[in-house]
RNA sequence: GGUGCGGUAGCUCAGUCGGUAGAGCAAAGGACUGAAAAUCCUUGUGUCGGCGGUUCGAUCCCGCCCCACACCA
């Protein structure tokens, strides 16, 4: 029997993972990890829906304001970084609270990733500009004379996951299918998934509140200023991208607004996807 | 009141030289191992404005009516 527990708060954005967290968190006197890809960076604040300043100084949050734009953050970093914090939770407590939306990063934190070799930046880099350059068709081609066993896998038309793919045989000579051996790490601490669920219209009309609401708290102000770094990882973002493209002069400001909300939803449609099927633990 | 142009999927429209129709967007479902708020896959039946007429058969041709827009009075 395992004597630490880490529960596990999951589901769409805007179901209300935040307070049901803190509420949880000050149940048990702890402290909580966000599993959120886009709240940790300090530069973005009312496109990703933190916490606000007095939620985040009654309970202490992990992973939120805790990196920049500038540093390279991805599942493997939130992996190594959501362990370090249970862990030093569990010093001082036997609970422990998650929440987030980000399915592979609360994937990665409860049955771990399988050992892949480190990519040079370089290499990425160049796999990046080739893909820019010379388009998909370069990419399929690429993975079709490198990697015929990825070849067949399917996902041909997914440049991601093809670059991913090529990054890998190029560094390591080997296929990238050859590490993904799906082998799950036992964690030293009990899991309890608590997946939040909302029926869709409701979550869709909250949805359209709160984005109104980033709208009247300047997210217009907030995406200028970060304009010079759309093309960043981190400013791919639900909110933010639109707003660009305001900015650009390609679409009007309220059809940037609209299509925030088409987006939001979009993206809690496929997080409930995954959270429904995945990850139940109890 | 007259003339013209339209009325087809939730929206914008295409099309059928007469054999009951299809794109984009929206929407729905799914996948997901170092960009994951990312990326990718699948899904298109609707009194073709209404009522009549011609026809074996009309969404398409003809007549009338209704609605929208434009112009003329």
């Amino acid at each position: 029997m395992k004597n630490k527990t880490c529960f596990i708060v999951c589901g769409a954005t805007a179901v209300g993972k935040t307070s049901y967290a803190i509420d949880l968190a000050k149940k048990y006197d702890t402290q909580i990890i966000s599993a959120d890809s886009r709240q940790c960076y300090r530069e973005l604040n009312i496109g990703v829906a933190k916490p606000s300043q007095e939620q985040l100084s009654s309970v202490h949050h992990y992973f939120i304001n805790s990196h920049s734009i500038h540093d390279e953050v991805n599942v493997k970093v939130f992996e190594e970084y959501a362990l370090a914090s249970v862990n030093a939770i569990f010093k001082t407590n036997d609970f422990a609270v998650m929440a987030g939306g980000t399915g592979l990063y609360i994937k990665a934190f409860s049955e771990g990733l399988d050992d892949v070799p480190e990519v040079s930046n370089a290499l990425r880099k160049e796999i990046v500009e080739g893909y820019k350059m010379k388009g998909l068709q370069w990419l399929q081609d690429e993975i079709k004379e490198k990697d015929l066993s990825y070849f067949s896998s399917g996902e041909m038309a997914n440049p991601q996951r093809l670059m991913r793919a090529l990054e890998v045989k190029l560094s390591t000579g080997n296929s990238i299918l050859d590490f993904q051996l799906g082998k799950k790490s036992v964690r030293e601490f009990e899991i309890k998934m608590i997946n939040l669920e909302m029926p869709r219209n409701d979550l869709y009309k909250r949805i359209n509140q709160r984005v109104d609401d980033m709208i009247l708290q300047g997210l217009l102000k907030e995406a200028e200023n970060l304009y010079p770094f759309r093309h960043f990882n981190a400013l791919q973002t639900v909110g933010y991208r639109e707003l660009f493209e305001y900015i650009d002069g390609q679409i009007s400001l309220d059809k940037a607004i609209e299509k925030i909300k088409k987006n939001t939803r979009h993206f809690a449609k496929r997080q409930a996807t995954w959270f429904k099927t995945q990850h139940i633990h109890l």
